[in-house]
DNA sequence: TTCATAATTCGTTATTTAGCGAAATATAGG
DNA sequence: CCTATATTTCGCTAAATAACGAATTATGAA
């Protein structure tokens, strides 16, 4: 949890999550969002990575990356539980689909 | 909201939060839950107070602080909204209690 | 006023962080 | 194989951060 709260507490880095939302993007076409170097924006998607919120799909040269949703929801609702914030947790629309724990 | 994420991003912050969850503590007291030293904590709270997660309350030479729930919980919904992550807002118990914008 | 207590502020230090450009790596296509 | 493209890794720097102990401030009590 401390490295997803880490990764957060960049703002750039929650745009970064914010555009992936919509729709998954490879590294370039993120990179036009953003004034910043590419390298730059590389050591963000590391981060990330290893916070475990996005996922990396390599194809060809292009490296595609995509939000991990729940990653990032349980996470919130973890804290938000431990802070006394009722927030509960959304219904899960499927049962028995093999979440892993 | 910035400021918000900034304060989280530290662990000794959001176990300050908590330990203010169940009930209002003073300086002292909260100091007595970390390894740390108190002129490090008092750090701690000035960065938590500028994000507006605590409110101080000082007594003779005591200062109490305690938890601004709502601040917390509506930066968090504000930025899971934004990543699409479904936390309906719950439903405030009371209404026109003079809820301040 | 003087003393003790609670907390903050100050000055310093070591570590982490975000940023850059250049170099390296990997892959597709000619 | 050679070149172009996409992305990362490397080496560096400036600024932010968390930590400490000492000094300072504020208050209540003797």
């Amino acid at each position: 949890m401390n490295l997803v709260f880490k990764a957060l507490s960049d703002p750039t880095r929650r745009h970064i999550l914010q555009l992936l939302r919509k729709k998954p993007m490879n590294a370039g076409e993120l990179a036009e969002h953003f004034p910043i170097a590419k390298s730059t924006l590389s050591a963000h998607f590391a981060i990330l990575r290893e916070a475990d919120l996005i996922q990396a799909n390599k194809s060809g040269t292009v490296i595609t990356y995509m939000l991990k949703v729940s990653v990032l929801e349980e996470a919130l609702l973890a804290f938000a539980e431990t802070v006394g914030i009722g927030m509960p947790k959304p219904l899960p629309l499927k049962r028995a689909m093999g979440k892993a724990k």
